[in-house]
DNA sequence: CGGCTTACG
DNA sequence: GCCG
DNA sequence: CGTA
């Protein structure tokens, strides 16, 4: 008999289009811990859609224990503590759900090389079959999605929770936004905008300004898809080079300090640096921090015949201040593309047996070292 | 059939 | 979904 | 969870 593979899990594929209960001698249950409630529902009506019977409770009928987020292991000794006695019942992953993500991540990765072709293919009905995803709530998710500070998770969030448009989750007193999705609601409009190569240079322009009344010798690289070319990007990545020593750790919050007195600072995140290089060329461990970065919004003057009309629109900036010595990984860890940066660092894992990150390459280390 | 980049806040 |  |  052939194994059976992965992708031919029947609990799944099975189901198909069928309106009513499908499979009588199969009752699922869904594990709501770490998969959280509105999730649990909608899969729930998934799988009902599906022709499957759903039980609220655990009870011993119970045919198929489905989790997520936790092991096979820990889901038993959970299961009887709940007094789930039904050894035979099978405890199942989320595996469709892997499984979109992996085709997400299969898509990708053929979006990157179509990218690359010299001329561009006809166009291709891709997220047509993602599972449980009509056309409808993949458009408002996808709308959700391009808020800054809004992933997937939270996208879905507000949409089982009835919300259809961005004014709706701005209305709704539910919802708790936090400072970067504010932000992101509040120049939504303006960051949909494609920003151009020359509003990139005229940002780099500005910044080095700034810059320069900080320290005359700083300097300001592009980075991101300008540095490999690109016309238009979502944003626009530096990275700021100080000639002095350590002068990294204060030259992004003396940078912006600068930026909110012209008065062009209009949201601003960042991180700190601990970066040690005591831990080259082995990490200790995994707690290592990468060097200063942040995420900024800028104004960006736009020319408009009008007077009292908004002469600016908001443009996301992203800086990074590497250690001199570490400026050769910053150019080859933001220059990108993110598939790249992937593809990089799967390479020095698997092929070399090094661990490839944003400041460094390094030895993996041994039993005894 | 296991693995799919790596890290911070 | 695709690759080794 | 979201971000690069
Ligand atoms: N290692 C790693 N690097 C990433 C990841 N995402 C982005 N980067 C790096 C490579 C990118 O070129 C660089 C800047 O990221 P951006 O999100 O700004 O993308 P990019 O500038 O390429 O395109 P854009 O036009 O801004 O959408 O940061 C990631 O997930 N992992
Ligand atoms: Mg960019
Ligand atoms: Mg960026």
């Amino acid at each position: 008999m052939l194994p059976r593979r992965k992708r031919k899990c029947p609990e799944v594929s099975l189901a198909r289009r069928d309106e009513k209960v499908q499979f009588r001698d199969v009752r699922v249950y869904l594990v709501e811990r770490r998969m959280g409630r509105s999730r649990r529902t909608f899969l729930s009506n998934l799988a009902w859609s599906k022709g499957f019977c759903v039980d609220d409770t655990l009870s011993a009928a119970v045919t198929h224990v489905v989790s997520e987020g936790v092991s096979a292991q820990d889901l038993w000794i959970w299961l009887e503590e709940q007094g789930f006695k039904n050894h035979s019942s099978n405890v199942l992953d989320i595996s469709w759900f892997i499984q979109s993500m992996s085709s997400s991540l299969a898509f990708l990765r053929v979006a990157s090389v179509l990218k690359s072709l010299p001329a561009a293919l006809k166009s291709v009905e891709e997220t047509h079959c993602l599972p449980g995803l009509g056309e409808h709530s993949r458009t408002v998710i996808q709308l959700f999605c391009s808020v800054f500070g809004v992933g997937v998770r939270t996208a879905e969030n507000w949409f089982y929770q009835g919300l259809r448009s961005l004014e709706q989750v701005l209305a709704e007193p539910g919802v708790r936004l936090n400072r970067r999705q504010t932000a992101g609601l509040l120049f939504h409009e303006d960051l949909r905008v494609p920003v151009s190569r020359r509003e990139a240079t005229d940002l780099q322009m500005l910044l080095e300004d700034a810059a320069f009344s900080i320290n005359p010798s700083i300097t300001i690289t592009l980075a991101g898809g300008f540095r490999r070319g690109k016309e238009f990007g979502h944003d626009v990545d530096f990275i700021v080079k100080t000639p002095e020593p350590g002068q990294e750790k204060m030259i992004l919050p003396a940078l912006i300090e600068r930026l909110k007195l012209q008065g062009i600072l209009l949201y601003s995140e960042c991180q700190e640096s601990t970066f040690d290089p005591q831990q080259l060329p082995a990490p200790r461990f995994q707690a290592m921090d990468q060097f200063s970065k942040c995420f900024l919004i800028l104004k960006l003057g736009v020319q408009g015949p009008e007077m009292s009309v908004r002469d600016w629109r908001g443009v996301r900036v992203d800086l990074v201040a590497p250690p001199l010595d570490r400026m050769a990984f910053a150019l080859l860890g933001w220059t990108g593309s993110t598939m790249f940066e992937r593809d990089l660092r799967r390479f020095a894992r698997l092929e070399r047996g090094k661990l490839l990150d944003n400041h460094a390459l390094y030895v993996k280390a041994t039993v005894g070292n």
